[in-house]
DNA sequence: TTGAATCTTGACTGATTGGTCAGGGCTGCT
DNA sequence: AGCAGCCCTGACCAATCAGTCAAGATTCAA
């Protein structure tokens, strides 16, 4: 749908590297606070060489949120209907927490995007992501209609593993600043999430 | 500590439509993303005039940030280690819920900071906030020691109630497209978190 | 080796941004 | 009314930013 994938291999390893640094510098700055100066010397280029590459700031952000955007949906869409409710959902909060620990920059991309009102995927969170969560929503209170977990409203508890799970890699400075610089701020984590979890479905 | 606060009415009028026009334009956009222009025509005032009231931009953003820490403390410090624990932390994910409803701007403001690595707030939170933390957790050890709560990781359960809580302000955007437009996000929040937690600490 | 295609860059441009300044207008006290 | 001090503004500046361009350097296939 888009431009042709690069050809060559120098585009290859340059566009990985400026995508690389792009999502350092986005996720860390914001779009607007993130400079293609910054970017440039990140990815060790010189800035026309970025923008010999891809044809402006925007399309390298709309590039990291596009790849990203697939990768989102993943976790979810494997929550199987006919899986046992408690391993199905317990294995969603890994998955989302795996993400979170290896792709803290991506996570933290998004979060970014929802914050400013979500302006760039306002059409996948309406489009894909709803319909997925939908779907999702209504296996979930089927299991609750059948009394094989509890009955909670199934938004929220989306939301709840959303927020969790997340929350660890977004708001990752502030827990490395409250428990000390050598602490693992992924360490206990999983554990407490499945015991919270197991806890709230049981029914 | 600071400047004397202002004196004529016409002063207090000003900076307070100045600090709310910046509240709405940093929370929305991110310290970078906002500019003086942007909070000068939301104000209704001139940007000059912005200047006259504010030395800078930094020093509007510093102002919000400072008046906001205070009452980023407050629930927390509220939780009393002679309580009925059940009803303490209760009450404190209800106090932190309440403070996402009422100040959602003053959560993303926060948020933004955050996922910007603190570079603002790092005193604030390396030392009050660090210090309360550490307090609190210390208590809620304590009632797990005696068996009056579960035996849960202190750390864990206050990063999971402000996970929880924030999220309903932060993430607004993207609950709302995925509920649909007409659905209240807070609707059932706050008995959801109720029942999370009651289940969650419980002996 | 050679030449065409691909890659890279220094030097530039126009727009935006935070901030300044001199001067004029307004307010409230006497 | 008059005036001192507070309030407000248009016009401006320097820095930064995204993006352009012409020309040189490199790569690679033949």
């Amino acid at each position: 749908m888009n431009a042709p994938r690069p050809r060559t291999r120098i585009q290859r390893r340059n566009r990985k590297l400026i995508l690389d640094a792009a999502l350092d510098v986005f996720s860390a700055q914001g779009y607007r606070g993130a400079t293609l100066d910054q970017i440039a010397a990140s990815a060790g280029l010189s800035k026309p060489n970025l923008l010999y590459y891809f044809d402006n700031k925007e399309e390298i952000h709309r590039t990291l949120l596009t790849d990203l955007l697939d990768a989102w949906l993943a976790p979810l869409h494997d929550l199987a209907p006919d899986g046992d409710p408690q391993a199905e959902i317990l294995g969603y909060v890994r998955r989302k927490l795996q993400m979170s620990r290896e792709y803290p920059r991506e996570s933290r991309l998004f979060a970014n995007e929802i914050l400013q009102g979500a302006p760039r995927i306002e059409g996948f969170i309406r489009g894909d992501l709803k319909a997925l969560v939908d779907e999702k929503a209504a296996v979930i209170r089927g299991w609750a209609a059948q009394g094989r977990i509890a009955d909670l409203d199934p938004y929220h508890l989306i939301f709840s593993i959303w927020a969790l799970t997340q929350h660890y890699a977004d708001f990752e400075a502030q827990m490395r600043m409250v428990r000390g610089e050598g602490v693992d701020t992924f360490e206990g984590a999983e554990s407490y999430l499945d015991t919270l979890f197991a806890r709230l479905i049981a029914p």
